[in-house]
RNA sequence: GGCUGGGUAGCUCAGAUGGUUAGAGCGGUGGAUUCAUAACCCACAGGUCGGCGGUUCGAUCCCGCCCCCAGCUACCA
């Protein structure tokens, strides 16, 4: 069998992730995940806090805590949000850990026995007030174009013209208004990405096939804009200290590595971190001449992030000559938007996750994010959308289903299985719907087409629903009670079988559900002969009637969350 | 500005390597049903496929120009 690893990008230590960071890395990843244990596969989902650069000492800052416990409280307050949604890492690791250490130290360290490192001096914006080198974004002041006073050193939000810091006239630090800033010169060390640039293009090659639009489209333009040496340390406190033969490196003492450099390879960390804490061997996932060569390694991102990952990380990986395992399939996504804008924490728009959970169960926010996932292009949230998903495909379609077979098996046979009868025409007709539908969703969630998987296990639920309509068992029942108890215990497989699909996207809900059919969990997956797998509940077993599945969303709700999280009036 | 994606029903999105009636869900309208969380099931209505021009027997799909949205543009992550 197959041995599948994921990861999904890692998100940022400051503060909770809202809705648009889980719709597009950590729950497909994690959907996929679940998917892949249920058929067996040997599967192994990291995920990790990535908690260096400049943002962090800032966040940390403003809290009034030294950036270590920030991080450190911070982490612990992602990891309980995301196993409140059900995301089900195999291990969540912190980039600030000792093995991203090490690793990240060791691959500059074969990085530049390859001939691969320079040092180079740059001029750089400093701060005298702060004591600190700012990052162009750092950095306002006026517009030399278009005399807009708060352009950012990078680029002007109001003209759009990209700048250079120096280009500003009076600048100022963001971080403190002070306009005591001066130019100074810094060393850093530089990855000559220009020196293996035939390589990595032909490692793009041999993968891009498989990736989508997306991914290529981006990979391919950094390639053809042609690939700079690029500085991987910084003048700041906090991050992974640059060494050489084991002590500080001389001129690099008061410097780390740069967050994108050692971020990804927290990937490789988070799985260190997990066999130390778990004993399982970590290089069986990670490296080719240690047992990785049958595993497929399959990455989830937020589009912003696809360069790191097919460019930059990549080459880290070959610039190090080591033969680590590398990127199979790259699935990128798009934006989750607020009514078609952006989310955004200071102008209070949006939902982050923890709000989310105070609202409604995670299973509710998983199946919108999931059904709606911003594949293709951004995606609007709205809340109309999401009550109507919700409501309708989960309470309606899917609750809905499971409680009328229950109860009406209940009124009818009592609380199990109903035995007598023979499957006719109308079973066999459905064993052949449900197994279309089945492989279709089994095909989608293979390829990672998330929206369409979601339809698929949808449009399973609706073949319950117009199952019953047509075998109408209450009718049944009248005239013919063996026909009734076929037909129902057919349906109360149906609902069973529901359980065990729907548990990828939906594990809460789908957990009751197994758990009232007396079924495993965590479920396989089933097989291609429905038949069977729509008689395993023999007759006689014990059904318990789970509890409401989902909550309706009402109207009220929706005004009241509306008017609180910003809504139609900011789109 | 440059490059890369995208612009398809009222809404959120699929799709077509160019070929008779362009699809789904929601929302709307009508019908059927009563086992069920007033739920389910069936049917119907709804689109000059961003704009203009070109290539072609034929374009929503290919080409050119333009408009709009997003990402990146290497020191935000």
């Amino acid at each position: 069998m197959a041995r599948i690893l994921i990861t999904s990008a890692l998100p940022y230590i400051n503060g909770i992730k809202h809705l648009g960071n889980l719709a597009g890395s950590m729950l497909p990843a994690d959907v996929f995940a679940r998917f892949q244990r249920a058929r067996g596969a040997e599967t192994l989902y990291i995920c990790a806090t990535d908690e260096h650069g400049t943002p962090a000492e800032l966040a940390a800052a403003a809290a009034g805590q030294d950036v270590a416990t920030y991080c450190a409280e911070q982490h612990e307050l992602q990891k309980a949000i995301g196993d409140r949604f059900g995301l089900s890492w195999d291990w969540f690791g912190r980039s600030s850990n000792a093995p991203n250490h090490r690793l990240t130290q060791h691959f500059c360290e074969a990085l530049e026995k390859n001939g691969l490192i320079e040092e180079r001096t740059d001029k750089m914006v400093y701060s005298v007030d702060d004591k600190r080198f700012l990052p162009d974004r750092y950095v306002e002041g006026t517009c030399p174009r278009c005399g807009f006073d708060k352009a950012r050193g990078d680029q002007c939000d109001n003209c759009g013209e990209l700048l250079d810091p120096v280009d500003l006239i009076e600048p100022y630090s963001v971080i403190s208004g002070s306009r005591n800033i001066e130019v100074r010169d810094t060393r850093h060390l530089y990855l000559l990405q220009t020196k293996i640039e035939g390589k990595i293009r032909a490692w793009v090659d041999s993968k891009a096939e498989g990736w989508p639009a997306l991914t290529r489209g981006i990979a391919y333009k950094h390639l053809d804009e042609g690939l700079i040496d690029r500085g991987i340390t910084r003048d700041l406190a906090w991050g992974i200290p640059v060494v050489k033969d084991g002590a500080p490196r001389p001129g690099f003492e008061t410097k780390v590595f740069y967050v994108w450099f050692d971020a990804p390879i927290e990937y490789i960390g988070a799985t260190v971190e997990w066999s130390e804490a778990t004993g399982a061997e970590w290089k069986r996932w990670w490296r080719t001449d240690e047992g990785a060569t049958d595993v497929e390694y399959v990455q989830f991102m937020g589009k912003d992030n696809v360069a790191f990952h097919t460019v930059s990380f990549p080459a880290t990986i070959i610039g190090s000559g080591e033969p680590w395992k590398q990127v199979d399939r790259l699935k990128a996504f798009n934006w989750l938007n607020w009514y078609g804008g952006k989310f955004s924490t200071s102008g209070k728009r949006g939902v982050f996750m923890d709000a989310a959970l105070e609202l409604l169960p995670a299973d509710l926010w998983r199946w919108y994010l999931t059904a709606n996932a911003p594949e293709g292009s951004d995606t609007a949230f709205t809340w109309e959308q999401f009550q109507s998903a919700a409501n309708k495909d989960l309470a309606d379609v899917l609750g809905n289903f499971i409680n009328r077979i229950v109860r009406f098996n209940e009124s009818k046979f009592g609380p199990v299985v109903p035995a007598g009868g023979e499957p006719g025409p109308r079973e066999q007709q459905l064993y052949a719907d449900v197994a279309a539908q089945l492989a279709v969703l089994t095909t989608e969630l293979e390829a990672i087409e998330v929206r369409k998987a979601a339809q698929a296990v949808r449009a399973l639920w609706v073949l319950g629903n117009e199952y019953l309509q047509e075998a109408a068992p209450w009718t049944a029942f009248k005239t013919d009670v063996d026909r009734a108890a076929v037909v129902t215990r057919t349906a109360l497989n149906l609902a069973a079988l529901y359980g065990r699909v729907s548990a990828p996207f939906i594990p809460f809900a789908a957990e009751g559900i197994c758990k009232a059919f007396g079924e495993a969990w965590p479920p396989a997956w089933p097989g291609t002969d429905i038949a069977a797998e729509l008689s395993r509940l023999e007759p006689g077993r014990a059904v318990a009637a789970p509890d409401v599945l989902f909550p309706k969303i009402l109207d009220e709700q929706i005004v009241e969350w509306t008017e609180r999280f910003g809504g139609a009036e900011a789109g």
